[in-house]
DNA sequence: CATTAATTTTAGACAAATCTAAATTTATTT
DNA sequence: AAATAAATTTAGATTTGTCTAAAATTAATG
């Protein structure tokens, strides 16, 4: 697979998350910052290849193959962020970019060595899920803190959004992984949440509230 | 710069230790497997970049410039190399090609981290020097195995050629990098040595020890 | 349900990197 | 130094991945 074919591979993927089947053609051209255009050209491709199930104007969806590829490519992309972070000390709003040149590089034993090198970690610095060797995933039922109740307590272990900006907010409110909070109200008119963290009470908008995931 | 681009500025470099101007184009069709109209197109590019002199018919030369940027593509290359060996244990046959790849990942920061991470490493599994951040190069008097004296002690410091059957074939005799001997006699007829190594006696050829480096 | 709007595909073009075959220049040899 | 050989460049073609503009299909609306 070339590079571009994976990145539209791991975008069919991810846009499948929300909804399994026939991913349309739009959608994947807004996240590859590509045309409708170049999008169908490269869907015919990957059907040839058996990668997607691609009916003219109805869409696509990943065949197995291709979702087993899809999350071999999110592995690597996932297991270079945690080493960015845990040994180079890159941190969490830094290594995307990074990650998305090292996911293409060819070499099955490169890794499954850097997994146990790095203790085959579960999560990425971002909270999401790292399929392991086979492609299984062990995913936890986290929730939204925007879906979270009144008074009780949390831990942050996840972030819907992995945009440095939305990322470096976090940083600048001392919100990482691990960190606990209790809610201690919920305002109705705009659901911003007031959340009492290290005895300090901080506020929360909504917005921030739907891209983190809690448990 | 693109992939194909760093691989030929590279080429040249590599080409230019042993004689430093007016690399010609078939030499760097052999080493970059490609044909020599292709070199033709690309040396025309890399000339507009002002990354090499090219005068037609002439051959190339590395300009300041581009002589700073293959260093920092075999800085890198080097680099990751320490990071495979070291950290992820591979053996130092394995690492060529893993390392082909990566020295075209794209991140200054993540370079100099690497560096810092392994320690500021002067040489490669190979033995071969590590550019710095700068691009200097701090080289050692190595000699070539043929070339060292009779009844003299000497430390294997380094491979002239990384290839990895030749890799393989030191493995085998236990030849590795720090590895101590005394040359005990030199053949006239053939110039192959007798080394003795932890008290055993070995021999080796003329072929093996013009791609040895000892010290 | 007929028309308009949105989405998607096709057709044709382009840049990058390569190739083959032919032409040109330089080097070698008798 | 003329003829031949080797090296190099040019011309034209190909593949990959992209684009624009136009055509086709599907969805939405009055």
């Amino acid at each position: 697979m070339t590079t571009s074919e994976e990145n539209y591979i791991k975008v069919i993927y991810h846009l499948s998350q929300a909804f399994p089947i026939g991913i349309s053609t739009n959608s994947i051209a807004k996240k590859t910052q590509t045309k409708p255009s170049s999008v169908s050209d490269m869907l015919k491709k990957l059907s040839e290849k058996n990668v997607v199930i691609y009916k003219k104007y109805q869409g696509v969806t990943l065949t197995e193959r291709g979702f087993q590829l899809a999350k071999m490519i999110v592995r690597k992309h996932r297991l270079w962020e945690v080493f960015l972070v845990e040994k180079l000390s890159f941190s969490w709003d830094e290594v995307h970019d990074i990650a998305e040149q090292l996911e293409h590089i060819k070499s099955e034993t490169l890794v499954n060595r850097l997994d146990k090198y790095l203790g085959y970690p579960s999560v990425d610095p971002h909270g999401d899920p790292i399929p392991n060797e086979n492609g299984e995933i062990t995913k936890r039922n986290k929730l939204l803190l925007s879906e979270a109740l009144v008074n009780q307590s949390y831990q942050c272990v996840g972030v819907k959004n992995s945009a440095s900006d939305f990322l470096q907010y976090l940083n600048k409110n001392n919100i990482k992984l691990g960190t606990t909070f209790i809610i201690k109200e919920r305002e109705l008119y705009d659901n911003t949440l007031l959340l009492e963290m290290d005895s300090k009470l901080i506020t929360v908008s909504n917005k921030i509230a739907t891209n983190l995931y809690v448990q």
